[in-house]
DNA sequence: GCTGTTATATATACAGTGTATATCTATTCG
DNA sequence: CGAATAGATATACACTGTATATATAACAGC
């Protein structure tokens, strides 16, 4: 059946369709994080019951991989102009703003394991900078790995405070924990702490060790 | 109330303790993963009614932090006996180990965005390393947080092969998805990759970027 | 021994979650 | 038009964490 095929402008039948409804899902995981993403939460912002989503979507895991591969597609990631160094510090920049443009991001997609196929975009463009400068392809890969897992983590540690106590959590631990020390929520970082610099100074060590491995070549 | 004052040796109340809950939970995740670690599964596994755990912990992340309190506790991070790669290796290699020997760990504390307070161990071996180099304790920080980072993104990437589809979703995709690519799951790296070298491939690069950044002081 | 207090385990219930199954309806095609 | 089909719905199930109220077991002091 063609695509195109969806009632026209019927009110009757609201018009669904996977680009819709990745478009509310991302508008409910960019307002309340990767939790508020649910079946029914989704299925009430369209305006539809919780079951009509699932003929378009086969699971939740396939509409979080729609979601991702939307996000990630619309990036950019082999903008830089200069040499090696600024491909990839504009390559993992772009990766890192776009998880602090979609603070659920990260979290869904880690949520379920899924790696959209447009994930790996990054990938190529370290690859294609690295063995330009005679790395060889597995030692490449490798180095995106270490770039894409340091950018995600910091990311991921800019982009959620402390997550407060629930009141009657509080209570209970009171009463309970005469003895031992509690849980500890996410430590913060002193409220000062430049998540840019701090960003930047890392990718500046790899940077480095990078040079390092392509000049002892 | 004195702490020891659990019932002796009756059998008729189970000796539950924050102590066997933990264990029992690790045993939960160590054997399924993080995700079978439910309130009622652990309340099964020790033969007694979920809300009686809530005598012990007054919530669920109360449970997960102390779990994670446990196993980082359990590991050492300074056994570093050389200079300071040597200590950094060591270390990160006991953090790497542990989230390999616990593969549902870091999942776990992802989860709720707990972070237990015994996690910053290492930090305090990185900072101890690293300033007796000259290195500033800002930079210290960033730095452990680089190499924090890098090490649960790897040890997470080793501990999760690509989850199989569910059968009936396999079936559903194929009805609806006609068009567009479905989504991917974590793409596996080629079969034979050697995370170990992978690891310690990265952790090579970030060590020589940090001795670039110490000379240059 | 008995009694009151405190610690712990239970029973029940509620609001969520993803989704299987069956049904109903609106649209399109022959 | 009638038949087929795509898509929305209604209901239900098994699961989650946990609030609330109740029951029971252990201990303190008499």
């Amino acid at each position: 059946m063609d695509r195109t095929t969806t009632t026209g402008n019927n009110p009757r039948r609201p018009d669904l369709s996977r680009d819709n409804l990745v478009d509310a899902a991302i508008g409910l995981i960019d307002r309340d994080g990767a939790g508020a993403l649910s079946i029914r939460a989704l299925a009430d912002a369209v305006g539809v019951t919780p079951m009509a989503l699932y003929n378009h979507f086969s699971s939740k895991r396939d509409l979080i991989a729609a979601v991702g591969e939307r996000l990630i597609r619309s990036t950019q990631f082999d903008g830089g102009h200069g040499d090696w160094r600024e491909q990839l510090r504009y390559c993992f920049g772009a990766l890192r703003h776009l998880c602090l443009r979609h603070p659920g991001l990260p979290d869904l997609l880690k949520l379920d394991g899924v790696v959209p196929e447009a994930a790996y975009a990054p990938m190529d463009v370290t690859k294609k900078a690295l063995q330009a400068q005679g790395m060889s392809e597995l030692d490449s890969v490798r180095t995106f790995f270490l770039l894409t897992g340091y950018t995600l983590s910091q990311a991921a540690f800019q982009s959620h405070p402390t997550p407060a106590l629930a009141p009657t959590e509080k209570v209970r631990r009171e009463r309970i924990s005469g003895r031992g020390h509690g849980p500890v929520d996410r430590r913060d970082p002193p409220p000062e702490w430049d998540f840019d610099a701090s960003f930047s100074f890392g990718l500046g060590i790899i940077l480095e060790g990078i040079e390092g491995r392509i000049r002892a070549r």
